[in-house]
DNA sequence: TCATTGATTAGATAGCTATCTAATCAATGA
DNA sequence: TCATTGATTAGATAGCTATCTAATCAATGA
């Protein structure tokens, strides 16, 4: 799940240098060997080895032993796979969504959450839960809310603030005293535990 | 010329870190304000505010105010830019063709080479001038090189050895001496100026 | 066998960077 | 007016990294 996220974090490292980019276009034109890189890029054949170390890592160079060159070109496919990748929205979503959340969670936040708005309230307890636990994460953090406060919070994500308002007592999340609203031990652990 | 390669490294320098990493990704999904991320990333806000500025720097995030939140979220223009540079094989070239040889000089060797051969010798001045400056620099460099050894390495890239060789000479890149070749100072300088 | 030559590795170093805590700022609501 | 809260900045620090020189390796050709 966390392979794509160091993968792709390994390549981007690759490219974050000019010298490598450099190297990286270079290769793209022709193969070169160690010694024109060099004296292309105006730096030691040791620098030139420490970062072809780098774009080999990456999967970036090919290369063949010619006596008494090595000849290294560019790889294409590892980098147009990846750059694939971040021209897809979704994709890109899933790089952080995979080391985050567990599966089951990810997919009932997609299904009844449509960006910043809850779509709708489910029916099944689990998910439900899932769904409340993202709500609480949601709210502005306050010691305490008073009741009109805490329903125009709610009313920005979903228009049904009473029946939410309700459920967060009845889930425990929070108690009421006075009319005002608080996290339980329970409401705060979810908030922090969730994420 | 190098804005370019500039931008391309701040780019990647952006992406280049799973912290953020995971920020693009969240960011894609929907607009998140700074205090959420802290807590989804599991990082102290200071150091949220540390990588949106490197986000932002790069052009990834567009933000709105709205009190007492900031919400951040994914400009995808800008990746999705770059990201289609890398796929294109003649742009990822550019790259570092633009940071090194004046435009004159790459539009000629593109013309006369092909890859690691010569497709022609050219008959005007000037272009014989590049061209031939190009092939002392790819030949792996000797002290001195025996008139049979020279040709064998001139013919890995062109079949007509004799001409060229005869060439370094008119053009005292090499002078001879008892059938044996050796780069003049004027020939040196070429190869270390060129590049 | 030894000198040459390209590539890599070891070791050093200056400069960068991800992260934290503490301080400050800016807006809000009590 | 003051406490709260989210965001940013200042300053510190541990760890990373681009680069170099020097040493070593590996193949070749004299």
């Amino acid at each position: 799940m966390n392979e794509s996220l160091d993968q792709l974090v390994t390549l981007f490292k690759a490219l974050a240098d000019p010298t490598r980019l450099r190297m990286v276009g270079l290769l793209a034109e022709r193969e070169r060997c160690g010694r024109d890189l060099a004296s292309v890029l105006h730096v030691s054949p040791a620098t030139v080895s420490h970062h072809l170390k780098l774009l080999r890592r990456a999967g970036l160079v090919a290369e063949s032993r010619k006596q008494p060159y090595t000849f290294y070109a560019l790889d294409h496919r590892v980098l147009q796979d990846a750059v694939r990748d971040m021209v897809d929205t979704e994709k890109v979503q899933e790089i952080a969504a995979g080391s985050g959340l567990p599966e089951e969670k990810r997919k009932v936040l997609r299904n009844f959450f449509d960006g910043p708005r809850l779509i709708s309230i489910p029916a099944q307890r689990r998910k439900k839960e899932i769904v409340f636990e993202e709500l609480l994460r949601r709210l502005p953090r306050r010691k305490e809310y008073e009741e009109k406060q805490l329903s125009r919070f709610i009313e920005a994500i979903h228009p049904d603030f009473c029946t939410i308002r309700r459920e967060f007592i009845m889930g425990r999340y929070m108690e009421r005293e006075d009319g005002r609203y608080r996290l339980t031990e329970k409401g705060r652990a979810a908030i922090a535990e969730g994420r």
